[in-house]
DNA sequence: ACAGATCATCTGTCGACCAGAACATCTGTC
DNA sequence: GACAGATGTTCTGGTCGACAGATGATCTGT
């Protein structure tokens, strides 16, 4: 029988390529990039990146609600629960009963909140061009471009109404998956 | 001393637009979008999404030990181990001992890992296809070239030689940060 | 007024991740 | 060749965040 020869011919060139050429590889290169720059960055603000968003969130004020603000951001809601805590402890946020409903808590930034934003948005923005330094400036920009595009466009349809189906072909992998015994 | 208004004029339209031009944001709602699909789709391949990572990796075996393995892919090497050992109990991959050095394992496909990691790959390019959806076909396939270059150039030089001067600038944004007690 | 749904919060539990120790092995020097 | 220090892998313990479910307050319909 036809032994894998562990660098045959034309095989290689698929099976090399293959890690290079899967988008979650370079989507987790970027993004943990991207985490360990501002986690460093925003160490000193509570939620650190997702403290960050919340803000920037709160002052864009379309989303009232922090139900709204954590399905937005693609947080639990109980996280979002102390994720406020902290950022209005830190005197960045405040929750206001909202007029219409009052279960429903409002969210607004106080205006230390405002101001920090501000700045922080700036260094980030920094930062940002930073980790994309690999790219020309004309580059840059397009891929921001197409990758707000997908962003806000995934967002809307997030459910993905057809995911479904894409995922039910796959059940013909018969796999034995196992996890570790435990002791 | 002028006090920032809450609502000023231009100032709305920087705030607003805060969000959607955050890069951070619109990596994270990718991100999240791909592990849900790629986790249900690979449900029963023992790491999910990194379990397949791990075998592309391992198919074009430029990396041997599991060391390299681990670091190229961003996951910590104690991680590693018993990700390996749910993959070779599954029969998909082997570690062998390394015959320069019989410290290292190096880690290769077996023919059912090199079998299905194929059709899978097949399989994930769909999805992530299904991803760029919002993407005209042209778009999609600079996004992809662009992400490429972004991570692979990121990944030689992770360590970010400037990265702590960027950091240092920050330094002056005093916060009371505080974690929330625990009673 | 009442039943069911919804928002925010609290609690408990579970799994992942990371630092550090331990073991086996390599590399250099003498 | 023998030793000291460095390196690859595995194991262990502690810590942290995330998700499920229950709870209290409030809205909406009939």
């Amino acid at each position: 029988m036809p032994k894998v020869t562990p660098a045959a011919g034309d095989d290689e060139a698929d099976l090399c390529g293959v890690l290079d050429a899967d988008l979650g590889w370079a989507l987790g290169v970027l993004f943990r990039s991207y985490l360990k720059i501002t986690n460093a960055m925003l160490a000193d603000l509570p939620g650190g990146p997702r403290g960050y968003q919340v803000l920037a969130s709160a002052a864009g004020d379309r989303a009232g609600t922090q139900l709204a603000l954590a399905q937005q951001l693609g947080v639990d809601r109980t996280v979002m629960t102390y994720l406020l805590d902290d950022l209005e402890r830190a005197g960045l946020v405040e929750r206001r009963p909202d007029p219409a409903d009052r279960r429903a808590r409002r969210v607004v930034t106080t205006d230390r909140g405002t101001e920090l934003l501000a700045r922080l948005t700036q260094r980030l923005r920094q930062a940002e061009e930073h980790l994309l330094g690999p790219l020309e400036a004309t580059d840059r920009t397009a891929f921001r471009e197409l990758l707000q595009r997908v962003a806000t466009q995934i967002d809307c349809l997030d459910p993905a109404p057809d995911a479904c189906a894409v995922v039910e072909e796959v059940r013909d992998a018969p796999i034995p998956a196992r996890r570790r015994v435990r002791t």
